[in-house]
DNA sequence: TTGTACGCGTTATCAC
DNA sequence: GTGATAACGCGTACAA
């Protein structure tokens, strides 16, 4: 089967009487051409199966309608909601989008800013890789005037878009919430610490046991590589060990949360009432572990919207310098059982009977 | 600021007093080029800062170096699993990735093809929307020459790639596994029914009741519209209230068979003892609930790489005729302790006193 | 092994 | 309101 010719603006242009400007134009709503003669085109356009080549476009405004998007991994729940989101805002501007991502890896992120790039995309949206602590290679895209967008994993220094939550507050809430379940000696979990969002959950927790007149023990804060499941079990199983150990986690993510109900559970330590849990991100599982996770949920998709919104606006606006603007979205808190001592208390007292 | 000019191949040939088709040569390795000019040409174009304009390559080449992505919703466990198996294998052969989300939608799917399509992709790897029937909007690609590859979620009569799994195989094996745990009364979830895996998956279930002896009921079989975990919970009380209710479901997704069990527990039913559970695709759902959930392993990732090597494959390989080749993959039936029995016999056991 | 010349499909500019 | 022309950056047939 031999391959079918493409229709082009020319063969409009022929087959109409027209010039290819005039059949341009009008494909492209442009104002000087009759409302008539736009119909009449775009009807025939249509007809005879005639598809725009955005490359060629692309190619003659040197920025093809394309966002690229580089991230740690795409499958986990935070980061594909934030991909869902990017990519419904970004289609219904009419624009495509590139994924690309890094697995946590500076060389990769390097590469693969490089490779966006190159198919002259409008804007980039980035949320750091786990490695990344120089910033060089986002100044090709700041050079050209294109816009970048950092999202969630966001660089301290660097002058840009910004599209985060209030990692500080949350941490604090989230702690100060422990504490008010009557938690006097609280962990831990924190990322790594290069990474904003790792380092102000840790900061808003400290600040509220400071504020509530607990002290800030070392040894209950435990420093994790990836906050993996395993990780999380490991952890659990040392602080648990302790001559001392303590009555409530706060995790900086949910896996390693989910895992230390699940280990706590495994030993017959009673969750929440002997050791209250929280994690952060209200990822899937943190519902449907027993007992639910309480967590502070992040609002990924509308992160991705947002950030998405950035870069188009800034494409219409044509900013011609360098801006810096952050924006801060709430979170919440969201309480389930797992740090719930009131509900657990008013349950064990209705069933004396073991429920299994 | 102002914006820096970029480089181009006109540029090198000029500082290097060579011809652009030169510079072009040895940018890309061609072979009538000495190896000694290729580097000192290679090294001049680091030093510089040239980029390749991909847009422009395209045009030239009438085709981009992108693999186009038509799916339900990314924010899936499955889906973003299978994404994140095909940006890999796509960079690494320097494939950019475009996604889009029809959200279920035949009218989404259709004009994300469409958008796909005026961006000159390489291939195009489609999971159908849950509407759609038509398959007429792939035409475009088919008649360009362009693979079309289906994964998962494919039409059944379209000559194309196609990329599954033995569904039929594995709703039989999952059935098989509840029958050999003693249950005599097995419920199905069931998707939409149009959907190969959907009713693949029944057939399967449905024969291996047959062929152990079993009857196949109808009020056992429940069609879902999305199997989501609301109509999954609805559907388990429903069932359970049924004068003679089921000992065992086999669900289509995890979702609906979390939801079962949770349900159940709620309801004070055992689970395994008086309801056996399996589920299908391994979502980390189902290792997290309690019981953990049995259920067939679907290898996402894989078949996104195969998908997308299936493409690279077609661009290289030059075919010229519209070709039909199907890849099944293995699934794998894990059996965790919502459907294990002797092991939950063996637990009740062992711990006379209440474990809470 | 290298250079010349052209065209890919589109759109911006200038002219009428 | 419409047309002619050039240019975007690259790859390749043909020539040398």
């Amino acid at each position: 089967m031999s391959i079918k010719k493409e229709i082009t603006i020319y063969d409009l242009a022929k087959e109409l009487n027209y010039s290819p400007s005039t059949i341009s134009r009008a494909l492209n709503d442009h104002k000087s051409i009759s409302k008539k003669t736009v119909q009449r085109i775009k009807n025939a356009a249509e007809e005879m199966g005639y598809r725009p080549n955005t490359l060629a476009a692309g190619l003659r405004n040197n920025k093809s309608k394309t966002i690229g998007i580089s991230i740690s991994r795409i499958n986990r729940p935070f980061m594909s909601s934030l991909i869902s989101g990017i990519e419904e805002a970004a289609r219904n501007a009419g624009y495509n989008v590139i994924i690309s991502q890094s697995d946590d890896k500076y060389k990769n992120e390097l590469s693969n800013t490089k490779a966006l790039y190159d198919s002259r995309i409008s804007g980039l949206i980035v949320s750091l890789s786990m490695e990344t602590s120089d910033y060089k290679h986002f100044n090709q895209f700041i050079d050209q005037g294109i816009p970048v967008v950092f999202v969630d994993r966001v660089p301290a220094s660097l002058n840009s878009y910004k599209v985060v939550i209030d990692n500080y507050s949350a941490g604090y809430s989230a702690t100060k919430h422990l504490i008010e379940q009557g938690c006097k000696r609280i962990a831990h979990f924190a990322g790594a610490q290069h990474r904003n969002v790792y380092e102000e959950r840790k900061k808003g927790y400290v600040d509220a046991l400071k504020e509530h007149g607990l002290p800030v023990e070392k040894e209950l804060i435990k420093y994790f590589k990836t906050l993996s499941f395993e990780e999380g079990r490991k952890t659990t199983a040392k602080l648990m060990a302790l001559p001392n150990p303590p009555d409530g986690i706060f995790s900086a993510n949910d896996t390693a949360a989910v895992s230390a109900i699940i280990y706590a559970k495994s030993m017959g330590i009673k969750v929440p009432e002997d050791l209250a849990i929280i994690g952060f991100n209200d990822d899937p599982i943190s519902s449907i572990v027993d007992p639910a996770l309480s967590t502070v949920s992040h609002p990924a998709a509308k992160m991705g919207e947002i950030s998405a919104k950035r870069i188009l606006e800034h494409s219409r606006a044509n900013y011609d310098k360098t801006i810096s603007e952050v924006t801060i979205l709430n979170t919440e808190l969201i309480i389930r059982d797992s740090s719930n001592r009131a509900k657990a208390l008013l349950k064990s007292k209705k069933s004396r009977q073991p429920k299994t």
